[in-house]
DNA sequence: TTGAAAGCGCTAACAC
DNA sequence: GTGTTAGCGCTTTCAA
């Protein structure tokens, strides 16, 4: 035993060494350990904890001094099992049906219900028009109606949302929001990605596939969604081409509606000949793919967004080059987490948490859509 | 398109509804319940659930009815509160003091005892030397003798791992495994990546950055590890260019130690004139990467494994291409986690798990290295 | 073979 | 203000 143990470095042993320190967690203190210690009730320590008030001076002196000093932590499964309140959470998402970037959502939304199965928490989830901002605050109107503890919501209309946010403070509703951050200081807490840095990754992707030619930035259906959002990520891919030393070409935009799709684009691919590299920003990447691909543009390379099935099968025959991963599913389950562990357990929200950008080729798609 | 419209609508709405279901977690039965449907003790119903025996026939017939026909759950948060049991998982890394590339995993350990700090989970990591395989086998003797309920372990070594998981299963200690899959019945889940697909994403990036000229694996300090987690790497690296219609270009092997290194590379390199990709095994890239920028050869792709700082520096600088990211601290988290969520909830494990294969550039590095 | 009862750590209602 | 007490759902004695 002792022979053995030697064999470890003894670098290694500090590293142990610190490490147990976490490890080991020492002694587990109760309310009653805490109530003995300072010479009260443990129905006193309960009310220092809670702040309910009612306590003498003196007394909340001493039980918070212990509580500091032994760094309580309350067994919060206990105080789970005892209350067995309930909390409502309202889940609202952009029709699935109208836009299929949203189905993963619904998944994770599930698989928190899963986990959390035994605690009391009730999710609803409801869904809006992506295409109409007044189906978005309609929707939240029926939701503040219903009154919940904490809402989670992809805020796709920037200014609708912001107007929307006021609402859920004055009623007193924790509101996470998700996919886009309107940066309002009503909303508890963002889970997305820097579409700015997004923007770069998709920069440096086409610059890696193509050192020449002329790059172009497309806009698919602007007007329906929130601009702000597609411009962030334009924003962050021409940075990218501004830092670049003697580059000597073009980065181009073009805006789509899928209406006059082939007519615009084509026009487009006329004027810019020398066009080697497309950038789409949103998950209609396809739509551009499939244009290259019927009309033999072979030699443009293109970037997009989202792991569509659509935008997989163009990714496996070529037409796409890259896709980045928005991670839909893993955002809405991480946002709905942190608001049920925080009604649970008071557990702290960060105020904003950044995925990182996931880069997908052909090769390594499969994994991403599994999970 | 028509047609997979409709698929995705009815699809949708499937889930939708089946996610109601579950949201709205209609009753909750306790035992107390059970016990009063079928008219005996909660007792009863304990070592009906629990297969303890000392029931008789009938009861126990009436109360499988029961507990079948209502789907019961226990409340596994009030069991583990009463039971108050303490487990005991061991832990063991190659020390991250030889190769820092274990370094996050320490941190994945730390992230699940402090989320876990409320069960009694008893957590102790130890390191072994990854340049010896002896060391490697007497780490684990010691953990055996300290009789754990489960132990998380990176099996490097592969012949030297499957006789150990065999004294594992004597002595009733369950074993899971991340890193490398030993592919042992003896383990009960394994955690990591699909290596020869791994292969296969770093031969698609070095085949989207050029498509011309002769590319190289490059293996760095072979003997040290088992050579088998890397062929199957270079198994997937080759495959790809296998099925390569018209490819006309050499895939040639390299091998290298850190003694020999600037000799045996620059010979390489004169040899192989055409030479424009490599792909390095491990994640010693950077010394590929140091190598080429000294003897500034810039014109040649550079793929490689893991986020060490000196990789991500020659990201930044260019001189690495892309870097895969094998995740090392989600491993650990999800392995460990797994174990304990088995020990406490009798929750199932999946037999194997593999993550996502991350890719890597110069632009998306920063939020995968803050995980 | 069974039921009754105590208790895990915490909360909350209720006396004093 | 403060202590006491009755549970939350489950496991585990201990009598019967």
């Amino acid at each position: 035993m002792l022979e053995h143990k030697n064999v470890l470095c003894s670098s290694t042993k500090l590293q142990l060494k610190s490490f147990n320190i976490f490890a080991v967690m020492i002694k587990k203190y109760t309310i009653r350990d805490i109530a003995e210690m300072a010479g009260v009730s443990k129905g006193t320590v309960d009310r220092v904890i809670h702040k309910r008030g009612k306590v003498s001076e003196t007394a909340a002196k001493k039980v918070t001094t212990i509580l500091k000093e032994i760094d309580f932590k309350p067994n919060l499964i206990a105080r789970n099992l005892k209350t067995n309140k309930t909390y409502h959470i309202c889940v609202l998402l952009p029709d699935p049906i109208k836009d299929p970037y949203w189905i993963p959502c619904v998944k994770g939304v599930n698989e928190v219900v899963l986990e959390l199965s035994h605690f009391g928490i009730k999710i609803e989830t409801s869904f809006f028009d992506p295409t109409k901002s007044k189906s978005f605050t309609a929707a939240n109107l029926v939701i503040q109606n219903n009154a919940p503890d904490a809402v989670l919501l992809a805020p796709l209309f920037f200014k609708e949302a912001r107007i929307v946010m006021q609402d859920y403070e004055n009623l007193g509703i924790i509101v996470s929001t998700f996919n886009n951050d309107i940066e309002s200081k009503a909303v508890k807490s963002f889970i997305g990605q820097d579409l700015f840095q997004s923007g770069r990754v998709a920069a440096k992707l086409l610059h890696s596939v193509s050192k020449t030619g002329d790059l172009a930035i497309v806009h698919i259906n602007e007007q329906y969604e929130n601009a702000v959002f597609m411009q962030e990520k334009e924003r962050g891919f021409k940075s990218f081409f501004n830092e670049l030393v003697s580059f000597n070409y073009s980065v181009l935009q073009c805006k789509l509606n899928q209406e006059d799709f082939e007519l615009v684009l084509t026009a487009f691919l006329k004027d810019h000949p020398n066009l080697t590299s497309i950038f789409v920003t949103t998950s209609k990447t396809y739509l551009v793919a499939d244009f290259l691909e019927k009309n033999n543009h072979k030699t443009i390379s293109l970037v997009g967004y989202d792991l569509l099935n659509e935008n997989v099968t163009h990714l496996k025959t070529g037409s796409i080059d890259f896709l980045i991963h928005q991670n839909p599913k893993e955002q809405t389950y991480i946002g709905l987490k942190f608001l049920a562990e925080h009604l649970l357990f008071e557990k702290e929200i960060p105020k904003e948490l950044l995925l990182p950008i996931d880069i997908v080729n052909s090769e390594n798609a499969t994994p991403f859509m599994r999970r």
